[in-house]
DNA sequence: AAATCGGGGCT
DNA sequence: AGCCCAGATTT
């Protein structure tokens, strides 16, 4: 995934004449694009979108012009203007950090990269994003939009959570940091993953920079970023019974909640309960002749359902009204399959071929 | 219902 | 350094 040098300047002048053309140069916190300004809408645009943060943005600047106002202000302050954007925590870093730059930088705005990220809700993104956007100063950003943007154009594998992955990402955008312009083309890369990078159906045929696209080249650009690994998913085992008697099988109705809820299915019980007492207790049957039939795997979102099934024939115990239940029905070859959990259906279709 | 997001904080 | 969280939205 190394970036020479003639690729990376290609990708850079693509993507400003992208940003040139199409990108947006008339955002509140870009006239001016002082660091103070800057500042507070990264720290907005962390948790929001651009058309919502823009009046909250005026509203804030205008209340707080610098960042003096802002550190003399009272926290509650700050939080009224805040409320309606949500993750206040936030906010509460963005009036910490205006403090600590009052008291130990004299109020002045840090110039240098490692005096931001020692702020508290500022990170090496969100730090390189605010010299670079204000100052020009050459830094790496790495927010989501550019994540995307660079998993996708290298193809890199690996879930970006991963700090390998995340480390590679790195790697890679300071690869492409270009010393001049920075600024615009940090802008670029946030606007190209923000409007034409997209997470779903990215707009490939117009993106500046598709010509190098590793992923877009394999046909595979919506696989990248890859996602978070999901756990391996639980295996829970079930036996299912198909209790047949004279009158068919022995079908029951689950309950109104939980899986398959409301729908008809064949009783079922843990792998190792005995039978007899189950058949006789549960639904007054005496049982036959039993045997296993193959299991297979059912899956739902979040488990597998092994189905171990058990034929057996059974006869209704004289005198006891179990299947008089209207949660119970003897279920035969001329039944209709509807509303049956989709396993009970393929067992049920087997049973059929076989009687 | 689950992924997402950048930073913080804990081990 | 690595892992997980808060908090709200998006898919």
């Amino acid at each position: 995934m190394a970036v020479t040098g003639a690729e990376a300047e290609m990708f850079r002048r693509q993507l400003l004449d992208w940003f040139d053309k199409h990108g947006r140069h008339d955002l509140p916190w870009q006239n001016p694009a002082t660091p103070y300004r800057v500042w507070v809408s990264e720290v907005m645009l962390q948790q929001t979108q651009v058309g919502v943060v823009i009046p909250y943005f005026q509203r804030f600047i205008e209340r707080f012009r610098d960042v003096t106002e802002l550190a003399d202000a009272p926290l509650d302050d700050v939080l009224t203007l805040w409320s309606g954007l949500g993750y206040y925590a936030r906010a509460r870093n963005l009036h910490r950090a205006a403090q600590r730059i009052r008291d130990h930088h004299g109020g002045r705005l840090p110039e240098r990269l490692a005096d931001w990220e020692a702020l508290p809700g500022v990170g090496r993104s969100t730090a390189g994003a605010i010299l670079s956007l204000s100052l020009g100063q050459a830094h790496a950003i790495l927010d989501g939009n550019v994540k995307r943007v660079l998993a996708r154009y290298h193809a890199v594998p690996g879930w970006p959570g991963r700090s390998a992955v995340l480390k590679a990402l790195w790697a890679l955008s300071e690869a492409h940091t270009p010393q001049q312009r920075c600024g615009d083309f940090n802008q670029a890369m946030m606007d190209l993953g923000a409007t034409l990078c997209t997470r779903a159906r990215p707009a490939c045929l117009l993106c500046p920079v598709r010509d190098g696209c590793r992923a877009l080249a394999s046909g595979e650009q919506q696989r990248y970023p890859e996602p978070k690994p999901r756990a391996a998913l639980p295996v829970r085992r079930l036996r299912m019974l198909l209790l047949e008697s004279a009158d068919g099988l022995l079908l029951e109705k689950r309950p109104p909640t939980g899986i398959w809820a409301g729908l008809w299915s064949l009783p079922e019980c843990p792998p190792e309960e005995p039978l007899e007492a189950l058949c006789r207790e549960r639904y007054g049957l005496d049982v036959g002749q039993s045997d296993p039939w193959p299991a297979f795997r059912h899956s739902f979102t979040h488990y597998h359902l092994d189905i171990e099934p058990v034929h057996a024939v059974v006869e209704p115990i004289a005198g006891a009204a179990g299947v008089a239940d209207r949660d119970l029905v003897w279920y035969n070859t001329g039944t209709l399959s509807r509303g049956l959990a989709a396993p009970v259906s393929r067992l049920l279709d087997s049973w059929k071929k076989g009687a």
